[in-house]
DNA sequence: CCTAAAAACCGATTGCCTCTCGGTTTTTAA
DNA sequence: TTAAAAACCGAGAGGCAATCGGTTTTTAGG
């Protein structure tokens, strides 16, 4: 999947906002970059069609929210970009988490090492059953 | 950046592959998916404008051969796809990491956990000078 | 040195996608 | 019922990959 500059925009106000209709991040948007209310609303509407968005009718317009949290999306771009190479050979997955992981502080890979023992023990459980 | 098909399949052609001249991976993707030599030419040109690929003159042509390692592009790949959504929260890598430990198994938790073992040596050795 | 062949290079076209926005249709609330 | 508000439609611009024909440059062999 791919995301456009604004789209990303969109995304990420909407993760730190209340759910929105489009004027209203029409007005956030219009301060800092312009544009006019239809740019945002064909690019809600398209987040919207790519499954990122939700939306609910309220009164006059539709307020839109996101469908997916911020790291499921990451998680969910990482897949996508990386997919065409991992073919058969799912370790490469890992290759490029080491490939990464020269960036992580101390700190950071203790979240990581955390997390890896969260996803073991979901294994585990997986196996008594 | 953005990668398109036919350039994910070059590379991972060259990747396994000893360095090769545009006559040759043509020859090669030609059974399977057919297509010009001007195209696969152009293609070669485009990586190697993207520094994915490295060329050096061999009699008539140019031998190709990938710049970057399989798992450093795919480092790249996610750092770059991730970059817009990281600023001043580099936690969000990891909670990124952990929407995709779901896809892993003991054996590759084993493998991630040997990584940041690795890394942990190396930040201990940077402390130490 | 000259030349034919091989490869590189150039440029145009197609297709896909985001961004942009004007204009029309539909919905809503008074 | 109707005026306003929002949704929807469609078209154009710009970017990029893929495609390939045609021209220029390079190279090896006579």
């Amino acid at each position: 999947m791919q995301l456009g500059e604004l789209e990303k925009q969109v995304l990420e106000y909407l993760w730190k906002a209340k759910p929105a209709d489009a004027k209203q991040v029409h007005s956030y948007f219009e301060k800092n970059r312009g544009g006019s209310l239809n740019t945002i609303q064909s690019t809600l509407d398209r987040l919207f069609k790519k499954d990122l968005l939700s939306r609910v009718k309220n009164g006059h317009a539709y307020q839109y929210f996101p469908k997916v949290a911020r790291q499921e999306l990451i998680g969910q771009l990482i897949k996508s970009v990386t997919h065409d190479f991992v073919v058969k050979d799912e370790n490469s997955v890992i290759a490029a988490f080491s490939s990464i992981s020269s960036d992580l502080d101390e700190d950071q890979l203790d979240k990581l090492e955390a997390m890896i023992e969260q996803q073991r023990k979901k294994l585990k459980t997986k196996a008594e059953k």
